[in-house]
DNA sequence: GCCTCCAGGTTCTTTTATGGAACTCACACG
DNA sequence: CGTGTGAGTTCCATAAAAGAACCTGGAGGC
């Protein structure tokens, strides 16, 4: 497989990848929901180069996780901002600061807290269940085909082999 | 910035994305979490070229991602299993699933459908405030720069400007 | 003892992407 | 007129990915 076909397969991780899953682009993501907009800016605290920068945002205004707008006329000057397709992307992203935090730890530990508006605590994400409200991991999940779709390769498990072990 | 100072990086989603930040390593970890753990496998459902696979592979495994089991003697044989460490990464695979599923639609709908062995219930995975249960979004949430660092680059807003706008 | 097969890689060659730096363009300022 | 600024392009050398062929260390057949 080739990373161009990666948005023509069925799985929508892969559809998903095929936007997000390249090298530097999270990382620019990761800058937008901080707040930067402004193509020097990113540039700045990136410190990644012109070229792949200008790259990754217009496909990522292709794609629709952020759009131009302009904040000035006379020169004419745009800006970046999330989409609402962008901004769900927030669990993504937290996800991996947690898993940062937890797995790949610095020095000091974690270099930013994150404080929710909603309750003001100093919080982490935690994933859990939409229909019962339990945290969710890995082992407690398991996956079926949607019966309308033909060509879900699921691999077929070795007998007493279970997912994730 | 170049790719291999990402791990050097304060920031813990850079260095979360120095190991899964490449544009195959989640699609090879999606397939870990799916009960793949041969080499074989991994190559005929992801398409990618053995070399590629191989790199990528033995990546994981000096990252603690995964480990290597040998499964036979007379030939040594090897699979590849998911860590507690991988096993951890299952809310950013999960959260990107869902994205995929819900802004880059295929035609039938999703390919794969989530069932919460606990409750019974197919499901979704939502992100949650871990202090106040509430699910999260990109602007319910402030960043505050760990004291203890000296190097955290927030950017400075611009008056008026919140967050991910 | 020789031939072939298999899992699990390596090696080799050709494309594609990245890193680094310099150049462009449309204006604003003084 | 010269300089500055934001937002890019262009050009070239290097690094990584795609594709295919080759290697290795047993096992199994004959």
């Amino acid at each position: 497989m080739r990373w161009e076909e990666l948005d023509q397969e069925p799985c929508s991780l892969a559809r998903a990848l095929s936007v997000v899953g390249d090298r530097w682009t999270l990382v620019v993501l990761r800058d937008c929901f901080l707040g930067v907009r402004r193509f020097d800016d990113f540039e700045t605290r990136l410190g990644i180069t012109r070229h792949v920068l200008a790259d990754r945002l217009k496909k990522l205004v292709e794609a629709g996780v952020l759009e131009k707008r302009p904040y000035q006329e006379r020169p004419r000057r745009e800006e970046y901002r999330l989409t609402d397709k962008g901004l769900d992307l927030y669990p993504v992203i937290l996800s991996l600061v947690h898993w940062g935090d937890r797995h790949m730890p610095g020095e000091h530990g974690p270099p930013v807290r994150h404080r929710h508006r909603h309750c003001g605590a100093q919080m982490r994400g935690v994933l859990v269940c939409s229909e019962c409200g339990e945290p969710l991991h890995a082992r407690d999940v398991t996956v079926e085909a949607n019966p309308e779709m033909d060509d879900v390769r699921l691999p077929v498990r070795r007998a007493q082999e279970q997912q994730g072990g």
